[in-house]
DNA sequence: TGCGGGACATTATACTATAACATTCGATGG
DNA sequence: CCATCGAATGTTATAGTATAATGTCCCGCA
């Protein structure tokens, strides 16, 4: 196993771990509850159950993925049904998009607004969401000088994970 | 007009004006075809006729887009002529892809292999590639301590260009 | 009671990307 | 000279991603 080989036990470290899903899933559940109700946001079952199901995934999942387990649990089989849930839920900052692999996972770090980082194996499709904030100060500095106003940004690396890079090509977890 | 607002001329402020492209084009590509011939790969003219494209437009352009330049000069009307031109481009690192969009543009500065990070306007797709670095050493760091090789990385930051801002929501050039 | 707006349902379609296999053509070596 | 190997291209089909457009339902509120 690689994961005897950590140096440094940091966020995206833990992340690529298999670990107990279960506590981060309700506290970023209950997170997520507490901040909509503060903001006045409709958090319906359907958006709901649709940051449930990708909590549980803890990995890139795309639309129609999504889509499908909604459907099994009797919320809609229209592809409309899964985007409009994930509308709202990155409008609301608890889900991102890996635009890389047009798929998207839920955030880890709800709390706070931030600069997304990821860290994306190309093998195992494993998502790890890094807590850096990577010097957006450069680009938002570049940004300023040709008047040009950031409004999302992301940061992505692909790359392999070390369950990956050390069992020879088989998808971890 | 809001060129007038920039505060120092980087090079995401000069990408974002307009400017005589002739001399960048012609720039990128005979370093493009130095590059090609120093590696030994095979630069045909449908590729370089794809960059050639994307240098033209230089701006953000869909795979199918380039397909349509291509096919109007004779090169073929199917999907893998554009994709496959594209991928080898990106393989050279003379082209990016901007995530995001799902569109690719002509990389401005093909001599150096670097992590691209693109200032993209949400309302006219124009696509400026900043030249710094953004710190991809923070998330270095955080990769190493994961165990997890980068191979690949992208920033995006997406908002509103100068011109846009300021004329109410026309597209800029 | 009527009205307005947000959420959801439904249908259709546009856009993005790749799989799979056939063909061509030039370089290389027997 | 010819075999053949591989890179590039041609061709057909299909998978995967996303949104437009329109209508309905339902709840809060004047």
């Amino acid at each position: 196993m690689a994961a005897a080989r950590q140096t440094e036990p940091t966020a995206a470290a833990e992340a690529m771990r298999p670990h107990d899903h279960g506590d981060c899933i309700r506290r970023v559940l209950d997170e997520a509850e507490r901040r909509a109700s503060e903001d006045r946001v409709n958090f319906t079952p359907v958006r709901r159950h649709a940051l449930e199901i990708l909590l549980e995934s803890h990995a890139a999942m795309p639309a129609y993925g999504l889509l499908k387990r909604l459907d099994e649990d009797g919320f809609g089989s229209q592809p409309p049904v899964a985007y409009r849930a994930l509308d709202f839920l990155m409008e609301q900052g608890f889900v991102h998009k890996v635009e890389r692999l047009n798929a998207f996972v839920a955030c880890m770090y709800p709390h706070e607004t931030h600069t997304p980082a990821f860290l994306i194996c190309r093998n195992c499709r494993s998502v790890a969401e890094a807590c850096v904030s990577p010097s957006p100060a450069a680009l938002r500095q570049e940004a300023r000088a040709a008047g040009f106003a950031i409004e999302r940004s992301v940061m992505e690396a692909e790359g392999l994970c070390s369950l990956c890079a050390s069992e020879g090509g088989a998808p971890c977890s």
